[in-house]
DNA sequence: TACCGATTGTTGACGTGTCATGTATATCGG
DNA sequence: CCGATATACATGACACGTCAACAATCGGTA
């Protein structure tokens, strides 16, 4: 029964339901922890890592949502909230008068230091040691699958694949520009 | 250096940060097929998927909340979008005076029934049909694992784990995005 | 019966995300 | 140098989610 050509069988049911289930109660509980400890969202801490990152802790917007995937109007409006939280500011961007810089302050420098160990502790704690090695590679290998394929087939526009390493020209890859006068 | 006790490994990292890549891409990519295709969001179609499972096609607010692992305030938000758009309606609960009823109207059950072939198609060409049955097994004890300890462990408040309503009459797996041909 | 706590929903404020559109600057061909 | 096109970002409208406060009903019990 049930043999129509497209549909999921009840092992199929059953892994892709519990997926899902997963999905959103991890990243629902690490977000409530994250924001319960430090009063940062589960966004916040990716931009505020991503700039930390940066020698000068300043990178360009559109950098900014190049290396998390984020759409560019996504990263606009969302930096526009930190910003009115003190996390960050945004700076012009000498060399380039269309740019801005989105810059981390000590107050969103304090903040991020004081989230990531307990963030990356809990991750531990709720996910990394529950899984066997050998689970944790073969979840690896099926996510880059995933990932590969969803980026070669673009149904429709995501984010353009210009992945965490934009192929920035002059060999200069994440250091934040530093144009000169 | 980097002896940080709670710190992940290379391996680690890659593998979390695959995971969390594959998640949030897959479910977008999903989600905008769905709604180009169907002038549904990915909640629209749980709800609707909820409510052709039920005999009458209709159910407690609370119930669908339950099922769906939602709280009851965004099931009531919800709901109270998708009468707007004309897909479901709300009744009185005969016998309850506080509950209320959503029913699905023909509009909606067009909508699902239009919606779930296509669904379940882009689920299988972007997700199931690219994973091994051993990976996908895998998966499915991961996943189960995960919920499960999460569940046992309530940091803080989850959404009730008054888990997934009542099983349903019939052998037949809740999940089938089935709009009974 | 009358009260009290628990159950069921609604609502408003606000953070977050998407889409479509608008504006300014940069860049390139002529 | 000029105009066409592309790039970088902002913005407004709206969908979605959470939290906290509130309102109404139900149920048991004194």
């Amino acid at each position: 029964m049930d043999e129509t050509p497209g549909w999921l069988t009840p092992t199929e049911q059953h892994a892709w339901r519990s997926f899902l289930r997963m999905q959103e109660k991890l990243a629902a509980r690490l977000g409530r922890e994250l924001l319960a400890d430090s009063k940062l969202s589960t966004p916040d801490y990716g931009v505020l890592v991503e700039l930390t990152d940066a020698p000068d802790g300043r990178r360009r917007l559109q950098d900014l949502a190049g290396a998390l995937e984020r759409e560019q109007s996504r990263m606009s409006h969302h930096v526009a909230r930190m910003v009115k939280r003190g996390l960050v500011v945004r700076e012009e961007c000498a060399g380039d008068g269309r740019g801005v810089l989105v810059a981390i302050t000590p107050a969103g420098r304090e903040a991020i230091e004081a989230a990531a160990p307990q963030h990356v502790s809990a991750v531990r704690r709720l996910f990394i040691d529950r899984l066997t090695p050998e689970e944790l590679d073969t979840l690896a290998r099926i996510s880059d699958r995933i990932v590969a394929a969803l980026e070669r087939e673009p149904g429709r526009a995501d984010p353009p694949p210009g992945g965490p390493a934009a192929p920035r020209a002059g060999g200069r890859s994440r250091h934040a520009p530093r144009p000169k006068p």
